[in-house]
DNA sequence: ATTCCACAGGAAACAGTGGTCC
DNA sequence: GGACCACTGTTTCCTGTGGAAT
C-alpha cells in the first residue's frame, strides 16, 4: 500500500481534480447573471436612479432571508452605477460594512471611516467618544464633497447594539444630510429580519425606510438552477451526478431557501470527493458534506467558548436533564476541581441562555407547583462530542 | 383563596483595560 | 497627568411567575 501522502499528491498531480475553479463556489464570487433576482435587481435600480441624475437617492432598505442574494443584487446594482458616473464630476463613494463582523459600535464607525480614507491618525481605533467619531466622518464627506453610500449589512444586528448603548447613530445617520454643506449620504440597510423595524425608533423608520424591497426565498428548483449554474463553471463536465444535485437543493431548500449553502455543501462534497479520488460527486458525498459540516460547526463553537462556559457546558454534561440550581451545584464542584473561582448564579443562568442560542443545549421552562420554577436543559449534541473536543484543553483533561 | 417555592431574567452599577485629548 | 471615552464581563438588586400545597 502505498504512504497516504504520496497518493493524494500523486493525484492532484495527475490532475484528476474534478473542481477546476473553486472561487466560483465562495459566496463571495459574484455572478454575471445573478438569478431569479430579476425583479429585485430592477427595484434596487429604479431606487438608486437619482444618483445617475446627480442627486440623493431616498434611503433603502432590504429584507431577505440568509442566502437569498440581497448583499450581491445590492453590490452589483452600486459597482454598475459607478462604472457609469466614473467619468462624471460626481463621485460616489461606496462604503460597504457588516454589523455582525465589527463587534461594537465603534467598531463599525470605524470601518466605515477607514473606507472613506481616514487614517490612524485621524481617527484613531479606541478612545474618541462616539459623537466624535460620527462628526469626523461627516466632515471627511463634506470637505471631499462626497455623495457616499453607506451599504450596511445585518443592519438589525447594528439597531440592537444601538439600543444596548443608548445611542442614537441610527437616527444620526439618517438625518446625516441635513448636517452636510457638500456631498451627500444614502443609507441601504440589508436585514435578515423582517421583524427588525418594530423595534427602531419611529423617527429613524420614517427616513430610513423611504424605500423598501424585500426578496423572498428561493424554492428548491431556483436553488437547484443555481447549483446547475456554478457547477457546470467550477466542476469538470459530467462529475456531478443528478442524484448529488438534486439532494443539495433539497437539503438546503427545503429547509431555508439559502443558496449559500447549498453553494457551500456542494462544494465540500466536491473536496470529499476529490480526496476520495472518486470522478464524481454522488448521493453519499452530500449526506456526508452535510454531516461534516454539522459537525465542524458543533467543534468550533464548543472550542471557541471560554473556560467558565466550558464548565457551564460540561456541568450539564454530568447532570444531563436538569435543572438551573443543579447544574450551577455541579459547576461549582467542577470549578474546585480546577481551582478556579466560582461565578454567580445570575451569571451562570445568563451562560445558559447564551449557550442555548448557539443550539448545543436546550432548555425548557417548567413549574413544579411549590416547588418552583426552573429551567431544564440538556446537551443537543453528543457527549463524546464534548469529550473529544475538550479533552485537549489542559485544564479540563481530568474532569473530561 | 392564599401562600410560597426556585428560580428567570431585567436594570443598573461597577471594575478593569486600553485608548485619546488637552 | 488627569479627565474622559468605549467596551466587556461581572455582581447586586430586584420584580415576576404558574401551580402544588395548605
Amino acid at each position: 500500500m502505498s504512504d497516504p501522502i504520496d497518493r493524494l499528491l500523486d493525484a492532484a498531480e495527475s490532475g484528476k481534480s474534478i473542481i477546476q475553479n473553486r472561487d466560483i463556489l465562495h459566496f463571495t464570487y459574484m455572478p454575471d447573471i445573478i438569478l431569479h433576482r430579476n425583479s429585485e435587481q430592477e427595484q434596487v435600480t429604479q431606487s438608486l436612479l437619482p444618483i445617475l441624475k446627480q442627486s440623493r437617492p431616498s434611503n433603502l432598505l432590504v429584507y431577505g432571508k440568509p442566502g437569498t442574494g440581497k448583499t450581491l443584487v445590492v453590490k452589483k446594482v452600486i459597482s454598475k452605477i459607478q462604472e457609469r458616473v466614473e467619468k462624471s464630476n460626481f463621485p460616489i463613494k461606496l462604503v460597504y460594512s457588516n454589523s455582525k463582523e465589527e463587534t461594537t459600535l465603534y467598531g463599525l464607525l470605524v470601518s466605515i471611516g477607514r473606507q472613506l480614507g481616514l487614517e490612524k491618525e485621524e481617527l484613531p481605533t479606541t478612545g474618541l467618544a462616539i459623537s466624535e467619531v460620527f462628526k469626523r466622518i461627516l466632515e471627511k464627506i463634506d470637505q471631499n464633497g462626497l455623495n457616499a453610500i453607506f451599504v450596511i449589512d445585518e443592519i438589525d444586528y447594528l439597531a440592537q447594539l444601538v439600543s444596548k448603548t443608548g445611542k442614537d447613530i441610527l437616527y444620526q445617520l439618517t438625518r446625516a444630510n441635513e448636517r452636510l454643506k457638500n456631498g451627500s449620504l444614502t443609507l441601504v440597510g440589508i436585514s435578515n429580519d423582517l421583524t427588525f423595524k418594530e423595534k427602531l425608533d419611529p423617527r429613524v423608520i420614517s427616513s430610513l425606510g423611504e424605500e423598501e424591497i424585500v426578496f423572498t426565498n428561493y424554492n428548491v428548483e431556483q436553488i437547484k438552477k443555481i447549483l446547475e449554474e456554478r457547477i457546470n463553471e467550477a466542476f469538470i463536465q459530467g462529475s456531478v451526478e443528478e442524484p448529488a444535485l438534486n439532494l443539495c437543493a433539497a437539503l438546503a431548500g427545503g429547509e431555508h431557501g439559502d443558496a449559500r449553502r447549498a453553494i457551500d455543501l456542494i462544494r465540500v462534497a466536491g473536496e470529499l470527493a476529490e480526496r476520495q479520488q472518486s470522478e464524481i460527486v454522488t448521493e453519499g458525498h452530500v449526506r456526508e458534506a452535510s454531516q461534516k459540516i454539522e459537525e465542524n460547526k458543533e467543534e468550533t463553537s464548543l472550542k471557541s467558548y471560554p473556560l467558565h462556559e466550558k464548565l457551564v457546558i460540561l456541568a450539564i454534561m454530568k447532570a444531563n436533564g436538569s435543572s438551573t440550581g443543579e447544574i450551577y451545584t455541579s459547576y461549582k464542584n467542577l470549578c474546585k476541581v480546577v481551582g478556579k473561582d466560582e461565578l454567580t448564579q445570575r451569571r451562570i443562568t445568563q451562560m445558559l441562555s447564551e449557550i442555548e442560542l448557539s443550539g448545543i443545549i436546550s432548555g425548557r421552562l417548567v413549574h413544579q407547583g411549590i416547588h418552583g420554577r426552573t429551567k431544564k436543559y440538556k446537551l443537543t449534541i453528543s457527549s463524546e462530542m464534548v469529550k473529544k473536543t475538550f479533552k485537549d484543553d489542559l485544564t479540563l483533561q481530568d474532569i473530561v
